[in-house]
DNA sequence: CTGTTAGCGCATTCAA
DNA sequence: TTGAATGCGCTAACAG
């Protein structure tokens, strides 16, 4: 028969004068047929170039390998955080070891539960969901273990993160105490195509509180900070620092969600003869390997990208083989190097 | 029946007193059924929480929706290179625009090509496979269609890749017309426990092509030219940067083929106390966004790297829906920005 | 417009 | 040790 091109398991028993069974056996468990049978199946298999289906194994044994990561917004918008890239390099640490494949789930037709409903995966890692968002009800419709990475610690599901309260709060606390009062707050603004998104994360409100509870210590009026949406990218954000440098009054102080933010802002002020600390003080969350090339270092919130991945994934696995598992808030220092001093003006 | 939780197309048949064919094709083709029926079946689905299958869908459909990327090494240390980053971004967009996603495969057990095996994907992009690899064979046995990049042109494949010989030395004749005579290559060096993929890429054989081109253009001797295989990550590059430069006679120009190598010796050079392009002049492969925030900008050839995934995915596509695809030499160019000057010593 | 009937390719229980 | 039969959950010809 050998319709569609493939061999099957049936052309290759019946080609060896063996049972399918016989077969799948010759694959999955090969210590239960004899040697000889198993060397003529596995030659015959070579010689006619048959190799399982993937997909038909993983509906009969009720398993794919694959775990899906399921992105808040594009590819092409989300990986221009390095951020992002440490999650997943700590992910893949942790899948290449239990033999597990990734797949980058990311929101189709603008929709951010979408894809999740087609993803071939045994269960599902979720960047940065809203509480309330119904992700968690999609999941459960499938029935796929999950567990969520930076979406705020709840009662009823995994989550892996940092304190985000206590950390901007001694990020803002750098900035106050250093006696900067014109500070603006860099927010990661959701793509306006992605509207099931817009709904601010856990991880920012969060954040926000602390910032907040900084500044009601150090008796200064909540008008006097401004916050910003300017997204995730070098280029919005250099843009954003052009703007905000060039004002009359521009701030002092910065305090951004993201190493990439931060980028900008070091770009403009080169830029424009400018320099940090002297002129512009600024903080950040992220702390990656690669922002170890910026001059001077920024102080920021150590945040363990690649950790958070890794753990994330090794607690789905946990959830998949029916283990418990439990929320982790991982340690992160502060990290006060240099790219803070006293405002000039 | 119902026994592993989840209900299935049969019991959401039963429940809505239908046949299973009119539930398929509520969730596949709804304008042939009537409106009543859709709604129906629709409601009942939604208090059941039914959801179909991926896995028997795709079984049955001979589809799957998705396509592989193929790393040559472990994903923790491919992704170091931001370069790949931007190759993903390029993929994750053509693939949003059909609705695709992207599962990540790297080598498992070590083996370059194991993860194709059970790849539950309709085609696979891989990455610079050296053109005597066995994943062409592999891709093959399973009736894969692929396409490569950064593979090397050949006739049997599908290839997305730019001119490597002429780009590199276009790069080696920047350094050599400024005077450079003590020149560092910096090789991408696989990492040693994949060992099949140590066999160099057709990218680097062509590269190095272009550079003893350049060389005997410019009546350099050969051994003049110094080859290390640094890898592509900022810490080993780092690393390399500072034994280079802290030899008697350190070499007075670097060509390296990733915009992540030069981050390290920008990095060694600030931390030594040096400069660019006056004690060390570089020049590279890449030229990535983020680049943008080295000062001065590297002089480079410029990948488009974004573009080569899109591309790529896009061609992979038509494979799929068996239209014809071709190799695809995408333009480059080379920018002379800045980090090249004559050597000092 | 709706239902019946076969597969899709493999894993696995139960007999032989 | 091996083989026949059944099921995984869904799609798609083919009738009705």
């Amino acid at each position: 028969m050998r319709q569609s091109g493939r061999p099957t398991i049936k052309d290759l028993a019946s080609r060896a004068g063996v049972s399918k069974t016989a077969v799948s056996f010759a694959f999955n468990s090969p210590e239960r047929i004899s040697k000889e049978t198993y060397q003529k199946i596995m030659d015959i298999a070579k010689e006619l170039g048959y190799v399982p289906d993937p997909v038909a194994r993983g509906l009969a044994r009720r398993k794919t390998q694959c775990i899906g990561i399921l992105l808040p917004q594009s590819i092409a918008y989300v990986f221009q955080n390095p951020y992002i890239t440490e999650l997943l390099r700590g992910v893949g640490e942790a899948c290449e070891k239990e033999n597990y494949s990734i797949l980058v789930l990311s929101p189709l037709e603008g929709i951010f539960t979408h894809a999740v409903y087609n993803a071939v995966v045994d269960g599902v890692l979720i960047l940065g969901a809203a509480g309330d968002s119904d992700v968690h009800t999609v999941c459960r419709q499938r029935g796929l273990p999950y567990v969520t990475i930076d979406a705020g610690f709840r009662d009823d599901c995994v989550n892996i993160g940092i304190d985000d309260e206590k950390a901007a709060y001694e990020l803002a606390k750098l900035l106050l105490e250093a006696g900067h009062r014109r500070i603006c707050v860099c927010m990661l603004q959701p793509l306006s195509d992605t509207l099931e998104a817009s709904g601010s994360s856990e991880t920012i409100r969060n954040r926000c509180k602390g910032i907040e509870r900084a500044m009601d210590e150090y008796g200064v009026d909540k008008s006097q900070v401004e916050y910003m949406e300017i997204g995730t990218s070098c280029d919005s954000s250099l843009d954003a620092a052009h703007s905000l440098l060039s004002r009359e009054k521009p701030p002092t102080g910065i305090l951004c969600m993201a190493d990439v933010q931060a980028y900008g802002f070091y770009h403009a002020v080169q830029e424009l003869g400018l320099s940090i600390p002297r002129d512009l003080s600024i903080v950040t969350f992220d702390n990656l390997p690669q922002s170890n090339l910026l001059h001077p270092k920024p102080s920021a919130v150590n945040q363990p990208g690649f950790q958070k991945g890794c753990r994330a994934a090794e607690e789905l696995f946990k959830l998949l083989s029916a283990q418990e598992s439990q929320s982790t808030m991982l340690d992160c220092q502060i990290l006060n190097i240099g790219s803070v001093a006293p405002p000039s003006t």
